[in-house]
DNA sequence: AGATAATGATCCATATATAAAACATAAAGC
DNA sequence: GCTTTATGTTTTATATATGGATCATTATCT
């Protein structure tokens, strides 16, 4: 009771919540697939997948990709083929960064 | 006490979140952000980032997109610029398609 | 137009994610 | 090598999302 704290989302988050949501119902409407379909095959209730497809930011990201997938909407333009190529390569590139970050202690001088 | 029904990932939205968490990851740790300073201006916790990164299935989507938002991951790798054009595409999709889908009664003669 | 099925919306109980704190480990910078 | 800061990990209390049921509304198909 009595909500503390409202979460505030950026602009562009906002965004990409509602343009998945949408993504997301306009490919199960193009398959003729039931809301009711669709929350059974990814063990949803059909209750959430209206939230989901509504860009609801409180939804589990898992359930909200896995309906993506069942779908076939792609998540980064990626192929599900090349998916893990992503994987790796991104793990290669964090190899080669530091493992943490450090603040600077005293300010750079960044003018004068 | 006793989990009951661990929901499960097909192999697609697994390798996905698992992308995203190390893509926001690749990308903090490349614009010298610490973990702390991304939880802070997201406005979650430190654990709840840690998870993120983790690519766990349970984070909220809101709390997701926005850190990767603050890190600069593009999702969909779609410019922030043209998102809303993609949402007012999907609309015009949408609005040519039926509203509800229906499914057949009887079942339609695949072949023969 | 009528019948039927899908979707939209609301409510409640319960499972569970989240924040916060504390501690251990590890890495960065001098 | 030493110091300091960041990250990893665990625990606990609390806020809250989820499932399920129900009812109203709307759209589809005959």
């Amino acid at each position: 009771m009595a909500k503390v704290s409202a979460r505030t989302y950026s602009r562009y988050s906002r965004e990409a919540m509602t343009l998945l949501g949408k993504l997301i119902r306009a490919a199960r409407i193009e398959r003729k697939m039931t809301a009711q379909e669709v929350a059974e095959r990814a063990g949803i209730s059909r209750g959430l997948l209206q939230r989901i497809e509504k860009g609801d930011p409180k939804c589990e990201l898992g359930a909200t990709f896995e309906v993506a997938a069942l779908v076939g909407v792609k998540l980064f333009d990626i192929e599900a083929t090349t998916l893990n190529g992503h994987i790796r390569q991104t793990e290669d590139k964090l190899a080669l960064l530091p493992k943490s970050v450090r603040k600077k202690v005293k300010v750079v001088d960044d003018d004068f």
